[in-house]
DNA sequence: CGCTTACTGGTAAGCGCTTACAGGAAGGCG
DNA sequence: CGCCTTCCTGTAAGCGCTTACCAGTAAGCG
């Protein structure tokens, strides 16, 4: 290890001040524009700093300066083997990631990214790992109990996404209940669905059981049947949803007119058991989403989802992480807007997209 | 800054130390597994640490052993805006970086992940400034210019994905030569086909660049036709598949039997742009990819493509970066094998795809 | 022309952790 | 029973950088 970095020959700013003939005091000034250092000594430290292509080592800085500018974030992914099913469920985390990122780089910080396998028992561990080398971390969800994340975010900032607050972390998530409600409204107004069923995510997601909450409430409020219980039980996953639909059928049990799922991924396994059952989507049952992650415009038929504002989510997360870091308080759970999005899978008419559904990209 | 630091009761190894009623050192050995410390003094240490959930800090750590365990990685995304058409090219892009995650793991390194606007000019302070968090840096295809990567693997480690390796860095990349070949060979012997087209990426990109050039050479060499010039001119993304495909119909230009893409995504936009003029693929026209990103294989038609090991790719890139961390050297140029994958694009009858395809994560 | 004021630049003290080195305790042997 | 190993533990010296504090110099003023 250390043979490592003497290899190289580490550059420090004691070279740079001495080339520039000043010391490691103004190189320093200079560098983090701190002070008012005369013209010609700026000059002649960006000369050296230049000619050397000196790069000042963080963890240095971090050390004597307390700040590390990194955020860490921290999600599940699926087994090692299954990269097809995933694809969804990634594309979600992934937009949330590349939402944090480009936030955090506004403020000039860095992203440590880290992954759990689904049955890792490590999780707290490599969280504890993430933290000790940033200054905050974003949590996705179900990576840690209630109070695993309290006792972590007495140590560190902490914002989880799609979870719920606790006394001293901040919770991001999106507007399950108006979003929910739309969508039965519509369901069940529009399309006067009178019999429908909650295709549930994990059981212990926090999203999953707003969205039941919601779901059951809007439905019976209008005097709706839904159907409900152990044999509605998915988990966020193609195959999850499929594997509903399969064995109610085999068991021979009637289906609603509409099945409600908890994401975009499990409508999708739905729709395909569906059609390998010979049963056609919207004609004899409607099936919708939630998220609105980019395929699921382009699936046949298109899906009626709730847009979630994934890269906004993200960028959110960081900057209330951000203030958090920087010692301010604020909203610890805040709560953004979604927006239903109509398509053909509920029983509307082919597609009245927005503008962008016509571009290439979309040629699928 | 300071303040904040000292806000949060910063927990040192110091606290551990007193608690356990040991020396600083003792802590540092046992968190380490370094020397042998007595079974008694081990338990008072970690039930200390425990008691507080104490976590080292990494930046201290790493300043004093020289080794961050952090690898940079950084990439190129697209505008802010055109979130839809990027699609593809982050699921590649996301793929490799999840590759490399996994394989950081297993060596307890942690990833930072950095990306840069497509016209954003501080590519190369950006770089520097993760550069500086890491280890050892990995960048994607064009973020920096040869010069560049030279004077950056002078400082730290550099692997490259999809370049072309320098004195000092890495480069891992697939085996474009075989797999364009095969694909040309496929297309010109099996289909019949004589006369071809290959639609470029950017012109450069190294990958293009070979990709190019054994279609040439592999086309002649059967004696087949093969249209070249400026007008099949791309730029890896579907709109600019699409367009090249438009402005080619619209000059009244005869198209090739067969297009080969320089990859999916710009395949995509091809097949989109031929259905609009009404032409069949791959009944009129042939189509063929690049890469085999996930959706490839649910295209109506799905497509023939030439499928990259994306996240060995990532996988590979992090461990010849690790070990020449280590100080080690080693093959610079990795070339990784691919494999065709005949779908129905090219001519070839319904799907003979590989197990995986009936899924229910396909159900697209 | 001498003194005050205003800056600029340098010196040195840490930031929290690892590790070389040395001191001390315990066990083995003559 | 004393001396030499052998282990374990503690002390202290950095790692590269920031910054408080102070000294030195130049400019401003009476």
């Amino acid at each position: 290890m250390t043979e490592a970095k003497r290899s190289k020959g580490t550059l420090t700013i004691y070279d740079v001040a001495r080339l520039a003939g000043v010391s490691i005091a103004s190189v320093s000034r200079v560098l983090n524009g701190q002070g008012t250092p005369r013209p010609e000594t700026r000059e002649r430290v960006m000369r050296a700093v230049g000619e050397l292509s000196f790069v000042p080592d963080a963890a240095a800085r971090a050390l004597s300066n307390g700040l590390k500018e990194v955020v860490g974030i921290v999600f599940r992914r699926g087994g090692e083997a299954t990269f097809e099913d995933e694809d969804e469920s990634l594309l979600f985390i992934d937009g949330i990631n590349r939402g944090v990122e480009v936030a955090a780089q506004r403020r000039s910080y860095d992203v440590l990214v880290s992954s759990v396998g689904v049955h890792d028992s490590h999780a707290a561990a490599r969280v504890a790992g993430v933290a000790g080398k940033s200054d905050g971390i974003i949590l996705h969800d179900r990576m840690l109990s209630a109070v695993g994340i309290a006792r972590l975010s007495e140590m560190i900032p902490v914002v989880t996404l799609a979870g719920s607050p606790t006394r001293s972390s901040i919770n991001v998530g999106c507007d399950n209940d108006a979003g929910m409600r739309a969508l039965v409204n519509h369901l069940t107004g529009d399309h006067g669905y009178r019999h429908l069923a909650y295709l549930a995510g994990h059981a212990d997601s926090p999203d999953n059981r707003a969205r039941a909450r919601v779901f059951e409430a809007a439905a019976t409020a209008v005097g709706a049947q839904i159907q409900t219980g152990s044999s509605w039980q998915g988990n966020y996953s193609a195959s999850g949803g499929a594997q509903v639909i399969t064995s109610l059928l085999a068991h021979g049990g009637e289906l609603p007119r509409a099945i409600v799922c908890a994401n975009d991924q499990t409508a999708l396994g739905v729709i395909h058991a569906l059609a390998r059952s010979g049963l056609r989507v919207p004609g004899d049952v409607a099936v919708t989403g939630f998220d609105d992650v980019p395929v699921a415009r382009h699936l046949h038929p298109s899906l009626t989802t709730i847009r979630q504002p994934i890269e906004q989510m993200g960028a959110t997360a960081f900057e209330v992480l951000y203030s958090r870091i920087g010692g301010q308080g604020g909203e610890s759970n805040i709560v953004l807007p979604v927006r239903l999005m109509l398509r053909e899978s509920c029983g509307c008419g082919p597609v009245q997209a927005p503008s962008a559904a016509s571009a290439p990209g979309g040629g699928m």
